[in-house]
RNA sequence: GCGGAUGUGGCGUAAUUGGUAGCCGCGCCAGACUUAGGAUCUGGUGCCGAAAGGCGUGGGGGUUCGAGUCCCUUCAUCCGCACCA
């Protein structure tokens, strides 16, 4: 008889869910620390064994600092709205709310089959109303905020209007889109529609006109970080450019706090790179440039004012508003032509033609504000309408796309920077001194810049400017799965509703597809407006609005009154350890950071960044095998014959191969195409070949944990994708290694069970050997564990249950630290294991073991002696031995006399306890 | 093109951070027990070699008594961004 892990497994669960072991409450006499998963889209597949993977890493994290003495939240909950439930209803008619509870309740059985710490009464969902009121609250707030440049933070728009109403705008410096100035008089003798307007435009919830990445498969708008290649992130449908009047959040106006906080947060490199290549800041400045016949000028921004000599040309996006001001009616056919032909073409085709040269001579002229010389105004795609200004001073011989553009339409080309040879291409590298460039002419590049700045500013033309590549997201979206918006609309103008009427339910419709003229799904709801009868917003919110501030509802779920208690979020403060995959670096991860300085600003929560440590867990890939089909047979040869014949690999199901073996009889059931399947066999068995892909259904390599679980108990599952590799790697999941780790845990369960399967755990005290072995194991654990190295922490358990077995060792002094050490990665047998010692609490509440130098020192040390480098002999030596006695004893070993050859060594090095390397 | 990461046995990986390369596990080989099994246990297993020994951390070079680890260079793979001025 062995370990039931059926039955211990079982028995845990219900009685952690019974006993409420994980519930956690504000404790003061502990320190606090948040461990946190990111959340969930519950999808009707389930979870499969790369899922459960940072899972199971913030688990083994949360049951540690648990022991360590932390009082641990550690909670879970569900990101509810989405896309496939919805997609699902359209198609179905079913409402997307029944399907979210369906998946819901099947991922919970998932989880809890994997015996998690989650304090299950904290779950929150983000299309609950109680949840979303306080998404739609956070909404208001961001529509009556503004960001005060000068104090770097939101204020109210109340202490704006107070402003307008004493000096206008003409102090205000505020992250918001161009407003024309306006004095105190102005601005009283405005309309409540003027003043709505101006105010719109210093909003951080604001409603704009512009540009957007429409989908049309999934009939909504997407934000940027949603839109990939020109296609959809979800679906991958493709995306194109709509104007539409739409919901933004001004995510801009903290552009450079978002990049400030990267340096204070213990995030991986490579995701803080990625957030700042997102955010994108450039320095340089914006110079403007005079026309010819025009009062206007056309303002660029550029990054090289060193280069201002070397502008021979102008170019301005397709969609500049001075477009049709400068074109001269000679081009007028010319220009409107490309203009509708770049309208017409989406992002997608656009990139696609990213080699290929266009442009349009506009027939206008600005002057270069030095020399004064007339430079032709061009318009070209490759000047993006959305960054900088829209309009670019053209420097071909140091920068390659401008040089392509003035070879291509046979335009000068000034060096003005040595180092290059613009004969041949552009001189891009910020390097080398000026020339060809009068009152800059012997500087370098770095004294240039600034020179040129500062003149520009003297003349009043131009300044140092920061630029974002960062985009407002779009806040809305044409669906009806989403939260509603609190807004309502009194003569087209829109307001948001009284934090007294949330939340705003979302209503029934009779279908979820847009109106017949092309409105959202919420233009179906009947009496959809307010007591008052104003129209209602009939846009949604996007799916990342419910996840960017629900770690702050986690630590007071059920609060009606606010957001979060001052009591509990002075408490909890902000995740300590935020586990997750990368692929939310430029969506969620910036949203939430964004969201929660916000309400940073406004004093609600008390940390400026939301997660200080986050770990990414690699993905988990399947690992896929092959049968090989001869072409046009039924015949399949085993993979090292494969090469004889010619013949057309096969996905085969993963689940009937055994260590690459095929089950042939299940072979032949699996799919009636097969069922008088012929084999060729090596050594009478048929091989597959194997290769690693995306986990992925039609690749036949998804493993659900399930299945797993039920063979081998959750305890191994969870050991098994520790054991897997470092927890940030991306990895194939081969199942053949999971027996190795199931053998472990019976291994261990031998240590403290008899050969019947009888308890036999003996009160003799440990000699030190045994102890040795345990105290070891405890430092390696505990650091690994600290150091988020859980397959190694695992390889030294499976060392410490060989060794302790091959003592035989069964003593309660080395058993009982090893339950408590070994509960954080295999809960249910840590507890079975505990309370089988004589405990009645929990384990995990059992303070996590200490290790003792004295148990750990060795008194004999094993030198490897290496002469010239390379290991010769090995010499036992005690641990107290000084430099001299090592040496003296090396040299007269009888191993030594062969390698000296009878010579003096030239040197002999000796590091203390490390090792001995003789020079001869 | 720019940026980030990773290259170690047949496979997943480890290496006290410059000090015995290959821990632990899979697989494989041999043996034991067996109602010859996709069970369990024991031993072996980097490569070449009969051995002595030699070679060996993607390749090349360097620093060092000593390099998987540091430096230079090069190749490959993966990921992110990409006409961002």
């Amino acid at each position: 008889m062995d370990y039931n892990y059926r039955e211990v497994e079982k028995k845990w669960q219900d009685a952690w869910r019974k006993n409420k072991t994980y519930k956690t409450g504000i404790d003061r006499q502990k320190p606090k620390f948040y461990v946190l998963d990111m959340f969930p889209y519950p999808s009707g597949a389930g979870l499969h064994v790369g899922h459960p993977l940072g899972y199971i890493a913030s688990d083994i994290y949360a049951r540690y600092k648990r022991q360590k003495g932390y009082n641990v939240l550690h909670p879970m909950g569900y990101d509810a709205y989405g896309l496939p439930a919805e997609q699902y209803a359209i198609q179905t008619g079913q409402h997307p709310a029944i399907t979210t509870e369906r998946n819901i309740s099947r991922y919970r059985e998932q989880l809890d089959k994997i015996g998690f710490s989650f304090d299950w009464d904290r779950e929150v969902r983000t299309c609950d109303p109680a949840y979303y009121k306080w998404t739609q609250w956070t909404f208001i707030q961001l529509f009556k905020h503004f960001y005060n440049n000068k104090t770097r933070k939101a204020e109210p728009i109340q202490a704006l209007i107070a402003e307008f109403e004493v000096n206008g705008n003409a102090g205000v410096d505020a992250a918001c889109d161009p407003v024309a100035p306006f004095s105190a008089i102005q601005w009283k003798t405005m309309d409540e529609a003027g003043r709505q307007q101006i105010l719109m435009n210093y909003r951080l919830a604001y409603l704009s006109d512009t540009m957007v990445n429409w989908c049309p498969a999934l009939g909504t708008v997407l934000a940027n970080d949603e839109v990939k290649e020109g296609f959809s992130v979800r679906g991958n449908h493709p995306v194109e450019r709509k104007k539409m009047k739409q919901w933004f959040l001004r995510i801009t106006a903290y552009a450079d706090r978002l990049l400030e906080g990267l340096e204070r947060i213990e995030w991986s490199e490579s995701l803080k790179e990625i957030q700042r290549n997102w955010i994108g800041r450039s320095e340089g400045a914006t110079v403007f440039f005079g026309l010819k016949g025009h009062d206007a000028s056309i303002e660029v921004f550029t990054t090289r004012p060193d280069t201002i000599f070397g502008a021979t040309f102008m170019v301005l996006a397709p969609e500049h508003e001075l477009v049709s001001q400068i074109t001269t009616p000679e081009y007028a056919t010319a220009v409107e032509e490309y203009v509708a032909q770049a309208a017409r073409r989406s992002d997608r085709e656009r990139m696609a033609e990213v080699k290929t040269v266009s442009g349009q001579f506009t027939g206008g002229y600005a002057m270069h504000p030095f020399s004064g010389k007339p430079m032709p105004v061009f318009i070209a795609d490759y000047v993006l309408a959305g960054y900088g200004t829209g309009a670019i001073m053209a420097v071909p011989a140091h920068d390659s796309r401008d040089y392509a553009f003035a070879r291509h339409f046979g335009l000068e080309i000034v060096e003005v920077v040595t180092g290059g040879n613009i004969e041949e291409g552009s001189y891009d590298a910020k390097q080398g001194r000026m020339i060809n460039s009068d009152f800059i002419n012997g500087l370098e590049v770095k004294e240039a810049i600034s020179t040129v700045i500062a003149r520009l500013e003297q003349m009043g033309i131009g300044t140092r400017r920061i630029n974002f590549r960062l985009r407002d997201a779009i806040f809305s979206r044409q669906r009806y799965w989403g939260e509603p918006f609190p807004v309502y609309y009194k003569d087209s103008i829109p307001y948001v509703l009284d934090e007294s009427e949330l939340p705003l339910q979302l209503p029934e419709v009779d279908k979820y597809l847009p109106t017949e003229t092309g409105e959202p799904p919420l233009a179906r709801a009947i009496h959809w407006q307010t007591k008052e009868g104003y129209p209602l917003e009939h846009n949604t919110m996007p799916g990342f609005a419910g996840s960017s501030a629900y770690y702050i509802r986690y630590m007071d779920p059920g609060n009606d009154q606010a957001l979060v208690s001052k009591e509990a979020v002075s408490y909890w403060q902000n995740v300590d350890l935020y586990v997750g995959g990368a692929e939310h670096a430029t969506g969620h991860l910036i949203y939430s950071r964004f969201w929660n300085k916000f309400l940073f600003d406004l004093g609600i929560v008390v940390k400026d960044e939301p997660f200080q440590k986050l770990i990414n867990q690699g993905m988990i890939q399947g690992r896929s095998n092959f049968v090989y089909r001869v072409k046009g047979s039924n015949t399949f040869v085993s993979f090292n014959l494969r090469k004889d014949y010619d013949v057309m690999p096969i996905h085969v199901d993963v689940n009937i191969v055994h260590h690459d073996l095929l089950d042939m009889e299940a072979f032949r059931q699996w799919n009636p195409e097969y069922r008088d399947a012929k084999f060729v066999l090596e050594d009478g068995k048929y091989i597959c070949g194997w290769e690693v892909e995306k986990m992925s259904k039609s690749f036949h390599n998804v493993q659900n944990p399930d299945d797993l679980i039920e063979r081998y108990g959750a305890d191994t599952l969870r050991l098994y994708e520790m054991f897997l590799g470092p927890i940030e790697q991306a990895k194939p999941w081969d199942t053949n290694g999971i027996e190795g780790v199931f053998r472990f845990i019976r291994k261990l369960w031998r240590l403290y069970n008899g050969k019947e399967n009888e308890w036999s755990v003996s009160d003799e005290p440990a000699n030190d050997k045994e102890k040795k072995v345990l105290h070891k194991a405890i430092r390696k654990v505990g650091e690994d564990i600290e150091k988020f190295s859980f397959n190694t922490a695992v390889s030294s358990f499976m060392i410490c249950v060989n060794e302790l077995g091959d003592m035989a060792c069964n003593k309660r002094e080395i058993l009982e630290p090893l339950a408590i050490m070994v509960s954080s990665f295999a809960p249910h047998l840590g507890e079975e294991l505990w309370h089988r010692l004589g405990h009645t609490e929990s384990v995990t509440i059992a303070p996590f073991p200490q290790w003792e130098e004295q148990y750990v020192a060795d008194d004999l040390l094993t030198y490897p002696v290496s002469f010239n480098g390379k290991t010769r002999f090995k010499i036992e030596l005690s641990a107290q031995s000084t430099r001299e006695e090592v040496e003296a004893a090396v040299l007269s070993a009888p191993e030594a006399a062969k390698w000296l050859e009878g010579k003096a060594p030239k040197r002999v090095i000796v590091v203390p306890g490390k090792i001995v390397n003789v020079v001869i």
